[in-house]
DNA sequence: CGGTTATCGATATTTTTATATCTATCACGA
DNA sequence: TCGTGATAGATATAAAAATATCGATAACCG
């Protein structure tokens, strides 16, 4: 629909960020061969608010039936073509140091059609060794592999102090978007995408909570 | 002063999850051996409004001087205060997979007072080794541990569908706080904390910034 | 076949968050 | 010593998001 046309929407973030949930929920239906579900079945398990699943389903384009809900197959299809899980790109991940090693571990990349084409390290030590099937490159052989291989993403897992110089060579190289998690905050030129994971705030608000609770 | 009258006040999630940057932002100023940092300052770094950046510091409670802006010094012992980085918390980490594993090597963690008391797993394969200086410890030996030592936090780095069972165990332990990074929605107590990091979440926000960049 | 009711979808309201505007302050330089 | 201007802090406005309300629909049940 919007992809077809090419016409696309402006999602809100917050909905965005609701949406794998929802597409979780949704699948275990359809894995279970339940043909419909409502905004209500996916409120309850989420302990949301029937009426906000109802709106965000209604973002998505797809139509549901009174008294039934929505057609399982197409809330999924419609969600994995707003979060872009719908094709497979090719990444690079930057940094195997704890972190990056993990992302490299993480089967849930592939799944959502994001496949990481190299890695790459500083670190001499490193180069060579095989991290979760991935084999450890030189971070100079870097901006000719993502130039050659139009690589297009970017998983930024380097220390905070190494994050600008890297970032430069990724922005060089032609990169399109750079998910960032290192606490560092990137400049860029306006063209390049970046979304920046910090773990600390999250820990941050869970500690905020947890002293508000035991008041 | 909140802390000190036992008033705690309400704070805007959006503003703690800034919190963090700015106080790497202040810390960095406090290394170089500056006293002083403005408003217009840390917005500068991180690329937001000013104006936004002050709000959020009038409601940590330190008052900025006009020309010369706030003390570096108050600004840190304060946003520390509010995320609850002043002062040591035991935790427990359960689930050594990739994930769990990088978190036990993040150093991030006890500069912020957050110290790993142990780490658990169900894999027979994996208990007794040393992962990042923490023997993994057998399952079963939880409950009895977070009771006895007390310990009130725990983050949750077990697959999806090991989950809920897991949560059962730390409830009953009486664990305060569950910070959890796996895709499963908990039930909880209400008197138990939680907290959801969804890495998939931060992905589906990213595809979709690119897809709309590209247009 | 007709009433009941869960559900959708639209609209309205409230709350929260972000942004803009303005005045008072006070370090700094002339 | 006196303007000047950067900055805090307060107030006002706008935007975004969450929440509530309500009529319309259609599957279900008697």
């Amino acid at each position: 629909m919007e992809i077809a046309t090419g016409i696309r929407k402006k999602y809100p973030v917050p909905m965005i960020r609701r949406l794998p949930s929802y597409l979780r929920i949704i699948k275990s239906y359809s894995y279970g061969g339940i043909e419909y579900i409502s905004a209500t079945d996916i409120a309850n398990e989420l302990g949301y608010d029937s009426v906000k699943v109802r709106k965000d389903l209604a973002l998505t384009g797809v139509c549901g039936k009174p008294r039934m809900g929505y057609k399982v197959d197409e809330l999924i299809r419609a969600i994995r073509s707003i979060v872009g899980w719908d094709k497979n790109s090719e990444a690079v991940l930057v940094g195997t140091g704890c972190l990056g090693s993990a992302l490299l571990g993480f089967t849930g990349f592939s799944r959502r059609g994001i496949n990481f084409a190299a890695a790459f390290d500083v670190d001499p030590h490193k180069i060579g060794m095989t991290v979760h099937g991935h084999t450890v490159m030189p971070m100079r052989g870097m901006k000719n592999f993502i130039t050659e291989r139009k690589i297009e993403i970017a998983v930024l897992t380097v220390p905070a102090d190494a994050a600008q110089e890297t970032v430069d060579i990724l922005v060089d190289a032609g990169i399109k978007g750079i998910w960032n998690f290192s606490p560092a905050i990137l400049k860029v030129p306006a063209r390049v995408v970046t979304q920046n994971e910090n773990l600390m705030s999250g820990l941050a608000v869970f500690m905020v909570k947890m002293a508000t609770e035991s008041v």
